[in-house]
DNA sequence: GGATTTGATCAAAAAATGATCAAGATGACC
DNA sequence: GGTCATCTTGATCATTTTTTGATCAAATCC
């Protein structure tokens, strides 16, 4: 990525097409055009695409299945272009693995901070991450090394246990969605399987919590989720 | 933008016309005048407008439709002129994407604030990517942690609470319609239900201003829905 | 100025969501 | 093939949130 970045336009709208064709190769981003899902799918392949922007009503294959075909080969960003009012589908497509999503119509300004963000995230995501270790009252946690001690006691934690509470560190302090959750520990797969989340989190306070009735650390966030709270 | 701002006004009584005509120029305004929806289309085609001022009541195509023209292809700040009584049609031109509104008949004071209010908010919004914490006086709110804190302390916001504060703060400054709300919180299928609405800004209030009854952020704009002022 | 609409607030009823327990299923390992 | 820890699943009860209706206040309309 050394010379222009690549974006894949994948947009069926002639007006949107002509106003990118016009503006991005000015921004120094060099750009492909696909008018549909499968003409898409086959220029992503033959080309080192390093961002992907995808409108979701497309004539042939879905916008969403784009995205679901797109996250099984690659991890290339991905921005939805959605029109106003598909508030279901742009969620369902953030779940689908897309990165960021911006509202038609749309300024180019808008548009290059997008990208820079979501380039400068992929960059930096392909860098180790540097802490493993964590404090939280009297709990620590060594995610590296997969360790848990309480009161300076080891906790054991069995896989799934321990995946989530690495999920919920990872973002610590801020809300996670049963539904990332899900992704993250079981799979896209067990997605709305809200159920297997509360039996496990209600193991993990058994085992971390001094009264898991009244939780001091994990916090849940009805209708949403849960959150680590930062002591 | 960094000579005069470019208003387009579209109004075809000749007294408006010359009203602004003699005074925006004063303002630091430059003024292009439109007699009719399709002059204007052709007009803002061929000019580079900062701001729309449009009059709901023209000759050939309405203002309404004048709106929805422009909304397919830019952002632009529109703010419509509304004559007293136009209650609904001033409702849908919001709906259909219109800043704000201004009622005839108005001082110039009035129309300044609120051309300047739409320029700040329309600079602001074109970096909106990684702007995720806002702060309103002593309330902080992060959209994507779901963290709301007023004084340092943390406030708990259901769903629907939480929902609501997103769409008003997305837009801050301007009013968002009862249904505009009612969309994006509940879904299409609950236009018309106002009094949740009602209720839940109630609650938010409760939980965000230090005196619900007098609100300093969460501002009632009567017959039209509400606005969250910046301080 | 009285009637009607619109908005705020309160609280009860209904619905949705969450916690917990425990029995069975699964699968790795010896 | 049996044992064990772990995971899945169902049932039940508790809690939180949402919906709804009633009531009062304020603004607006004849």
């Amino acid at each position: 990525m050394n010379t222009k970045p690549v974006v894949l336009l994948i947009e069926d709208e002639q007006q949107i097409r002509r106003f990118l064709r016009a503006s991005l190769p000015d921004e120094n981003y060099a750009l492909i055009e696909a008018g549909s899902g499968l003409e898409a799918l086959s220029k992503f392949d033959g080309n080192e695409v390093d961002l992907v922007l995808v409108d979701l009503g497309l004539p042939d294959i879905d916008g969403l299945e784009v995205i679901s075909q797109l996250r099984k080969k690659s991890r290339v960003p991905i921005i939805v272009l959605s029109a106003r009012g598909q508030e279901q589908t742009k969620i369902e497509a953030l779940d689908r693995g897309a990165d960021d999503y911006i509202t038609k119509p749309f300024t180019i300004g808008e548009l290059l901070a997008r990208l820079r963000a979501a380039l400068r995230r992929a960059g930096r995501a392909s860098e180790p991450a540097e802490v493993h270790t964590f404090t939280l009252g009297d709990i620590s946690v060594d995610l590296e090394g997969r360790l848990v001690r309480k009161k300076g006691e080891d906790v054991h934690l069995t896989p799934i246990e321990f995946g989530l509470l690495s999920s919920l560190l990872k973002r610590a302090g801020k809300v996670v969605t049963h539904n990332q959750l899900l992704k993250e520990v079981w799979g896209d797969e067990y997605m709305g399987e809200t159920h297997y989340v509360r039996v496990y989190m209600a193991q993990l306070r058994a085992k971390l919590e001094d009264n898991p009735a009244r939780p001091r650390f994990i916090m849940t966030e009805p209708g949403v989720g849960y959150r680590l709270k930062l002591q």
